[in-house]
RNA sequence: GCACCCGUAGCUCAGCUGGAUAGAGCGCUGCCCUCCGAAGGCAGAGGCCGCAGGUUCGAAUCCUGCCGGGUGCGCCA
């Protein structure tokens, strides 16, 4: 349920039964019809640009068709005042029974309260993270691994089917490389005396195991053969371990993945031929010379015929290689038969969660998906900004040689998962992040993490307290909403029904626009609207929650902080973060 | 040179996919604890929403052109 969609199509049905006395009404389109809380709570409730919007089309005075709306809307008995405002505004304002109902309707429904429908049932497909399994994962791929798996959680609280999914670029040229320092590190495993890590090879320890476990699962035979023999082997025994290793470093964020899906397997089943044909069949891809890229032409430039896919048909801005200048097939290639692939499986949707260097990639990437899907398929692409580490104030220093960077572990680590989850959702993906280590952690206000588990902490300590203070408080009504609320009158408490009753459709419109950062900017001012009411109380005890010798007023307020409660657990579960029922 | 992203309070950023007098936190000023967790809260000061045009009843939001910052730019993935 979401109240505005509700008093939407209440406003529309209104001027819907206005046509049988005013005619020109007739045949409006009534699309662009808006009802929205307005930004001052003096304008009431719910404000609809409705007679704005039609009076053109209807060839009448914004005024004229305000007047006629507001006298219709008026009978509804859960509206108390209907106003006309401004150029032509209707203003409505609900009645206090009205508000009253929809915090008991909250309460019944849950942990369900805010779950949408307007998926439908529909298949996303969301493609995250995809490091590269060289390695354990950094700090930067944290901010995408955290974005794409909370986007996940809020795809499918509104109702889609949601698949998480995991790109292992097991085929190129790296994979080669780190088979090659993983036998290096094999040979240190036999005895031999390896020196410094050759550059071009991966130098960081965490080749070690898998060098030791190769030689107890190969004793030196491995030694005896020539490398175009023993480099498969290794090269799969050392992804096997690097992608243990991602898959824990995911686990320690809370993330999991639904399926993972191999980029070699691809080139082995003949997937990127088939994709390719498909697009030759419909003339989209030539042999051809592209032009050297204006003002940073590469030192050793030569014009060279490659194996082209017309891109710039689709919005891209030059047509995009397929092929290496050795024949073998470039990035893009397989990048777009995986996605033929997903469309195949039944994913109409696809986002893709990028990290800021990729940013280039976007327009070839959704000009292939336009091709390859006949337009049937929709891709977006969410580019993550950089993530700038600060402690106190100052960077952190990070040199990618020498292996010095900062991993996703000891990020995690040191600040813990929730607080880096909840960090990296509070701002829009498209805008780069200062993470400060020293600011996470702190315990105050400034901090938004435990500003806003402390609320849940607070509401959770005012229920231990409720029950030692009316030990014969029917708590079960809490849960079914079978209290009486009439109790609920101050302009604070209505605001905050009023808060939790946009909870639904905050949900809908993240997810629409695939921006998680706006649950927890709404969790955030929930969290405040909380603390301000909980302050009320110490201002004046006739304000606390609990008041004693008063069991009517105190179950009422028990259950609007019950609901609170109930709307950061959603919120923050969504974030993948842990609602704490106390601080300490 | 081209493409993408960003320019909103002194600082860091929101702004409900075009609505009314543009919001929050930090910082600054002044207040509120014998009391449910002050690990909080309240009030005040502070803005030609980068600039200039355009679309419209109405623009921080959409379009165009500038200015400023970031990122990327045939064979890496």
């Amino acid at each position: 349920m979401n109240i505005f969609n509700d008093f939407r199509h209440e406003v529309i049905a209104a001027l819907e039964a206005l046509q049988g006395n005013e005619p020109r009404l007739i045949g409006c389109d009534t699309q662009a019809v808006t009802l929205e809380a307005p930004r001052d709570p003096a304008h009431g409730d719910f404000s609809t640009n409705a007679a704005l919007v039609l009076a053109k089309q209807a060839g009448m005075k914004p005024r004229e068709i305000a007047d006629l709306l507001a006298l219709a809307l008026a009978s509804d008995a859960r509206i108390e005042t209907v106003e006309i405002a401004g150029p032509g505004f209707i203003n409505l304002r609900l009645t206090t029974g009205y508000w009253h109902k929809a915090l008991a309707g909250i309460l019944r429904e849950a942990s369900h309260y805010g779950d949408s429908h307007i998926g439908d049932g529909n298949r996303v497909n969301i493609e995250y993270v995809s490091a590269n399994p060289t390695g354990p994962m950094h700090v930067g791929h944290t901010r995408g691994a955290v974005f794409g798996d909370s986007l996940a959680n809020l795809m499918q609280a509104a109702g889609y089917e949601v698949c998480r999914e995991y790109y292992i670029n097991d085929a190129g040229g790296q994979v080669d490389v780190l088979a090659r320092s993983a036998f290096l590190r094999y040979a240190q495993a036999l005895g031999e005396v390896i020196g410094e890590i050759p550059e071009g090879l991966y130098p960081g320890d965490y080749l070690v195991p898998v060098g030791q476990q190769l030689k107890s699962d190969h004793g030196d035979a491995l030694r005896m053969m020539p490398e175009a023999q023993w480099l498969p082997i290794v090269r799969d025994a050392a992804l096997k371990a690097m992608m243990a290793l991602i898959r824990e470093d995911l686990a320690a964020l809370g993330i999991r993945h639904d399926n993972f899906y191999s980029e070699r397997a691809l080139h082995e089943s003949g997937a990127i031929e088939a994709t390719l044909a498909h697009l030759e069949s419909q003339g989209l891809i030539y042999v051809g010379v592209l032009e050297p890229p204006k003002g940073k032409t590469p030192d050793d430039w030569e014009p060279r015929p490659q194996t082209l896919f017309r891109a710039t048909q689709f919005g891209d801005d030059v047509d995009r290689a397929l092929k290496k200048s050795d024949g073998t097939w470039t990035y893009f290639a397989p990048d777009i038969a995986y996605h033929f692939e997903k469309f195949q499986r039944g994913f109409a949707q696809m986002i893709d969660v990028f990290g800021a260097d990729h940013g280039g990639y976007v327009k070839r990437m959704t000009a292939a998906v336009a091709a390859i899907t006949a337009g049937k398929g929709a891709l977006d692409v969410k580019i993550c900004q950089l993530v700038r580490l600060l402690r106190d104030g100052d960077p952190v220093k990070m040199s990618k040689r020498s292996g010095n960077f900062v991993t996703l572990r000891e990020v995690v680590d040191e600040v813990g998962r929730d607080a880096v989850r909840f960090m990296m959702l509070y701002r829009k993906n498209d805008a780069p992040l200062d993470f400060d280590f020293a600011k996470v952690t702190e315990q105050s206000k400034d901090n938004p993490v435990f500003y806003v588990q402390y609320a849940h902490a607070r509401i959770c300590s005012v229920l231990r307290n409720a029950a030692e203070a009316f030990p014969d408080l029917d708590f079960a009504a809490l849960e079914n909403g079978q209290v009486e609320l009439s109790p609920l009158t101050d302009s604070d408490e209505l605001a905050l029904i009023r808060l939790l009753a946009a909870w639904p459709r905050m949900v809908e419109t993240a997810a629409q626009m695939h921006e998680p950062h706006r649950i927890a900017f709404y969790v955030h001012d929930l969290a405040s609207a909380f603390h301000g009411l909980w302050n009320k109380g110490n201002e004046n005890p006739q304000m606390r929650f609990i008041v004693s010798g008063q069991k009517d007023v105190t179950l009422a307020r028990l259950a609007l902080i019950r609901a609170i409660r109930g709307v950061i657990a959603s919120a923050l579960a969504i974030l993948g973060v842990e609602p704490l029922e106390e601080m300490r």
